[in-house]
DNA sequence: ACAAAAGTATACCGATCTGTATACTGCAGA
DNA sequence: TCTGCAGTATACAGATCGGTATACTTTTGT
């Protein structure tokens, strides 16, 4: 999904994106702090100098797994300049892009608080995190659209695209962006209709 | 969800049973087998002649794990012998129960497979089975229900139930299922109206 | 009653894990 | 020019990993 040219990268940005495949990859206890120390080229001395702990380390590769998602997920929707009903099923196009790429091996948050749901707070307040801001992106977008509780639609919307990613991996076969934007549509139309008197689209 | 008596199982089921438990809640690469073997109070040596390895265990285990949590759904869907639109309704709420118990830790199939992807084709096999297997469930109470196209709205049905269990392993305070049932019940009501000219229920 | 099967207790093997110590190298700024 | 700093290379510590070996005890079927 980001294609950055590496040698333009710090160190630390190094580590991260070479951690955030292997984690990604391989998962999180299985992908030891030697291999991503060989696979980045850079030496588990400078690794421990950037980051005090691989605990810290999966830290900062899941913060920035968030961004980068959240900005992916944005640049889609922002080129899908249509109507606001549009703008929100772009998003189930997004994901479908995503689902179809090489390096697609689920959502790594979701991976990440089955490993490490009893052992450290840290990493599932990050992984809430990205959720609950994923929501609110979902939520503007209801708002947009004119949604007379956009709470409601965008609680039912990210829910849908959690089955959907989670579908993706599972299933590969099943073409999960599209039966989610197939049910998408529908609670969008729902939600929409019963506003259709009083309300319009902003 | 299941709570047998410990005292009548076999030790090939008490390995499965505390497996399935340190597995669920800890994860899998950061359990071992020595902790499994304490927990359970059966030797290394006699798990060993139960399972050739501890991948063979784990193996053991999600197959466990497949039977048990389809039987707790059929239960629940057979205990509400209401019409069949409320039959498919009854999945959400049997979810509903499923999340608040204290051992909910997520889908432990999606776990595995977070973990395993890379490094085990059966793991991955017996998770994309169960998964299969549970939108077969769902599909027939969809055939039931007379929906004019079984399938589809099976996919979608079953979609949703995998986002409401990735939405309560994260966001313990959204109440997934009620916000799943919500949505169901749009896609339900849609989808049965399409056919109510000339199909009826079952 | 007795032999085979099943299980216990414990120590061990080699590999791998996270994290650190030591000694060396290249380079940038004053 | 020289001093610090960032990084390399490598070896190592201590713990834990999956899995096995040895010797003993309990259960069970006939």
């Amino acid at each position: 999904m980001p294609q950055k040219n590496t040698a333009l990268l710090s160190k630390r940005e190094q580590l991260i994106h070479t951690a955030l495949e292997l984690f990604s990859r391989r998962g999180f206890h299985a992908t030891g702090i030697d291999l991503i120390a060989k696979q980045s080229g850079i030496t588990k001395r400078t690794l421990y100098a950037h980051f005090g702990s691989k605990d810290e380390l999966v830290i900062a590769t899941l913060r920035h797994l968030d961004e980068q998602l959240r900005s992916y997920f944005l640049k889609h929707i922002n080129s899908a300049n249509a109507d606001p009903k549009q703008r929100l099923l772009s998003v189930f196009d997004a994901a479908g892009y995503w689902f179809s790429e090489d390096n697609f091996f689920g959502c790594t948050f979701i991976n990440a608080i089955g490993e490490y749901a009893e052992t450290n707070d840290t990493i599932r307040q990050v992984c809430a995190e990205y959720k609950r801001l994923s929501r609110e992106l979902i939520k503007g977008l209801c708002e947009q659209a004119g949604a007379p509780d956009p709470q409601k639609l965008a609680d039912e919307l990210s829910l849908i695209l959690e089955g959907a990613i989670v579908t993706a991996q599972v299933s590969p076969q099943l073409n999960a962006a599209d039966i989610a934007k197939r049910a998408a549509t529908v609670l969008i139309e729902q939600a929409l209709s019963t506003a259709d008197s009083s309300n319009s689209k902003a």
